[in-house]
DNA sequence: CATGGGATTGACT
DNA sequence: GTCAATCCCATGC
């Protein structure tokens, strides 16, 4: 998708972005989870204000903000609202589509289920790295597309944030109903 | 320069 | 359910 698209409230744009298409190489998946990060509460990297750590995030909106968690894992964000504003939509979750025996190598198992049900898992699914940081969504080596036909009208439900110590309280987390790909199921709200 | 804390995962009890 | 692995980078001396 264009930077417009990302050039919103992150609120806004999370909850659009289930349904949409990731592509990294040969491999590609559906977005079933995403959550939402903003500045303005403390869960967010860009919490802290710009630094080298959070640049990207308060960069251009359609980028990518690659970060390495736990060092061991690489955590993939769109990143979003107007240049200035530190925010972005954290991928957690993907139904793999194409390459999915490219996954199962790179992921070192067999089961779909497991293959990119999990920030950390689809990365590894699709060979994220911190190469990836701050490239365009539209163009560069990851890209995001829109829906299909068949994710037109996906229901999406909203729930608390996964794995975190501040705002935990805050229902920024979207996943496609009842999707068996998304890495935890909870439902509180209908959007 | 030393320290500490993760937006996680998988192996193990 | 518990817990270690392991890398940035922010912070403080």
């Amino acid at each position: 998708m264009k930077p417009s698209f990302y050039k919103r409230p992150v609120l806004e744009v999370a909850p659009e972005l289930i349904g949409c298409l990731v592509t990294h190489g040969e491999t590609s998946g559906v977005i079933v989870e995403a959550e939402a990060y903003h500045e303005i509460e403390p869960a967010s990297h860009a919490f802290i204000g710009l630094r080298p750590r959070t640049q990207v995030l308060f960069g251009p909106p359609g980028r990518a903000y690659v970060y390495r968690s736990y060092g061991v894992h690489a955590l993939f964000n769109a990143v979003c609202e107007p240049e200035g504003v530190g925010a972005g939509v954290l991928i957690r979750a993907l139904e793999p589509l194409t390459g999915l025996e490219l996954m199962r190598r790179r992921r070192g198992l067999e089961r779909e289920r497991e293959l990119c049900s999990g920030p950390g898992k689809l990365t590894q699914a699709l060979g994220i790295e911190l190469d990836d940081n701050g490239v365009d969504l539209q163009r560069g080596s990851i890209v995001i597309s829109a829906r299909s036909r068949a994710w037109r009208d996906v229901e999406v439900v909203a729930d608390r944030r996964i794995g975190i110590t501040h705002a935990a309280e805050l229902p920024w987390r979207f996943t496609a109903a009842g999707n068996r790909f998304v890495s935890r199921p909870f439902r509180i709200a209908t959007v």
